[in-house]
DNA sequence: CTGTTAGCGCCTTCAC
DNA sequence: GTGAAGGCGCTAACAG
């Protein structure tokens, strides 16, 4: 491959003006500008990033590292994020930690040697406070991205967990549900917390007694089965859910599942909405009420952010963008009002 | 950042040691390494990739190329690639093209200036060729993931296009189904050719007239709006389809869409199939007949090729792997059997 | 406006 | 077993 020596021959000028000419630095005639550019073209050469990078201590690379990709919610920050790093000039690396922090940390440790310019992290949860950490020590500007990590202030682009809970359960409290059970992520996420915090609020606020025996705990993962739905089914009568929240897509999928096998019928028999949107091509994404974070738009402007803070466009600490999720009220919790 | 000079004097030995001890090359006294170990913990020395790949020409980094994240199809297959990637120590850069053949090149000069050490691309279409030369003329190792380039034989992974489209149609036609339209993708992608002529070649086996009035082209965009469903339903009746075959989820789903609000019954009023499955949790992907490709697979075979080549572990050339799509029969197109 | 020198961090080669 | 010199491809800093 040819380097800028080789172009420089071909030209007849130094390397350096070569140098001047891809990068539009400093005053060059136009004459020797023609004959680089010639030369360039007929050499097929292609700028080495590798050794740019090794002055410029800039890769133009950035790191996405979710927990899956395979996630629709996490695959639309994907798509956002990409789109906004093409704008800007920079490529995405992305990586899959599947809610592991060793994994994370693997990845972390990878990231690093590659001295990708920044950052972009939904963290598996608290323990991932030492990943981030390791980024702060080494100086890697970073973005967090959906989950905020307990006693690390950062900078972050995340959804609003208390607005779309509150929203989701009043709407369920007003067509006079009591009884909700609230099927929620690991306590060690904040999203997960948040969302909780929010649905005893919100009971408390419509003057309801909460029933612990509805509050459940799970993972956010695709892959994990329950047998929440079981539990719920074997409640005594009078304890019996009339709706169900689930804190998150992939939950409120295995449970929708588990509820068909049942022969439990959504919303007649009982009412149902989630955190998160579907595909919109599934059919959950036109029956299911839920709060719908956006998924583009975190990525998008969680890179507009971290490109912000790499290129220091920006010194302010902390930043903080809290995007409202968007309720969409559909077939599944809306019995009360059909009837 | 530390540098192995900055380890080297700490460990009071030269930089070369350092180097040694880090690649694990050459003899080393068990106590100079340990000498060095200590230095770089002590230091939180991280080796600079930049550097290494100036010398090695390899930066442990990967494109993978696709069409757009947000199918679902892609989100596995770029899983799966990412999985095989980690597993075989490298990075993975995704792109998307948006089946458009300039963003494409685009991408390929990132690519390039980068120094990926091989990419895996789903191309845009036959006119992706230029692109694909462009890898070919600086000698960057590629597979071809999903669709092949007409006139550009290479190494390849992809589902068996043909085999998919002669189960469906054969399901259908089996069923007592002669009028069935085709909805098909652009002929400038082969999958698209590919199945048309297995479309073809099932009805002309089944001694089926074949009825141009039912061929249809759109394209595999998840965007794209289509108004095939009003053409058909403007047919004459004893022209009407009985049975509709899309070439591939984004079609199938903005069908079966358009279908649900004209008020059609799948599969009562008409049968359908598709290529490609849906995510787990969508409802048509426990609705849909289909042949599902198996996305994971591609990406993740298609990484092993492409890291095989990069290392110099297969001389072969233009090695093709085709895998067997799975049929899965489900209800929307089984009245004939329910009935 | 253009060229020279030096060095980014690492590794190959050749000494010792 | 260990070290010194040189260079990968590029650009910052200085000269002219």
């Amino acid at each position: 491959m040819a380097t800028i020596y080789d172009v420089a021959k071909l030209a007849k000028v130094s390397p350096m003006t070569v140098s001047r000419v891809i990068n539009q630095k400093g005053a060059i005639s136009e004459s020797t500008k023609l004959k680089v550019e010639k030369a360039i073209e007929e050499l097929n050469y292609i700028p080495n990033i590798s050794a740019r990078s090794l002055i410029s201590k800039s890769t133009k690379i950035i790191s996405l590292l979710i927990t899956d990709i395979s996630n629709p919610f996490f695959t639309k920050v994907a798509r956002g994020a990409e789109d906004k790093a093409m704008q800007l000039g920079y490529q995405v690396i992305f990586s899959n930690s599947d809610e592991d922090v060793e994994k994370e940390s693997r990845y972390i440790q990878m990231l690093l040697e590659s001295r990708v310019d920044g950052v972009l992290m939904a963290p598996s949860g608290d323990h991932s406070k030492k990943n981030v950490q390791k980024l702060i020590q080494n100086r890697i500007p970073f973005v967090i991205l959906d989950r905020e990590i307990e006693g690390l202030p950062s900078d972050i682009v995340l959804g609003n967990s208390h607005e779309g809970t509150r929203k989701l359960m009043d709407h369920l409290i007003i067509q006079g549900h009591k009884k909700i059970a609230l099927i929620n992520g690991p306590s060690y996420i904040s999203t997960a917390r948040e969302r909780k915090q929010a649905y005893m609020e919100s009971l408390q606020f419509a003057g309801i007694q909460i029933d612990e025996s509805l509050l459940f705990e799970t993972d956010y993962k695709q892959q994990t089965e329950n047998n929440i739905t079981d539990k719920l089914l074997e409640l005594p009568s009078h304890q019996k859910p009339t709706a169900i929240f689930a804190a998150n897509n992939f939950i409120a999928a295995n449970m929708m599942k588990k509820l068909t096998e049942r022969g439990i019928d959504v919303p007649n028999d009982v009412a149902f909405v989630c955190f998160d949107d579907f595909d919109s091509f599934s059919n959950l994404h036109s029956f299911l009420t839920v709060a719908a974070q956006p998924a583009y738009d975190l990525g998008y402007m969680g890179v507009q952010m971290l490109v912000d803070k790499i290129e220091g466009n920006s010194n302010l600490d902390n930043r903080r963008i809290v995007l409202p999720p968007e309720i969409k009220i559909r077939q599944s919790s809306t019995r009360y009002k059909n009837e």
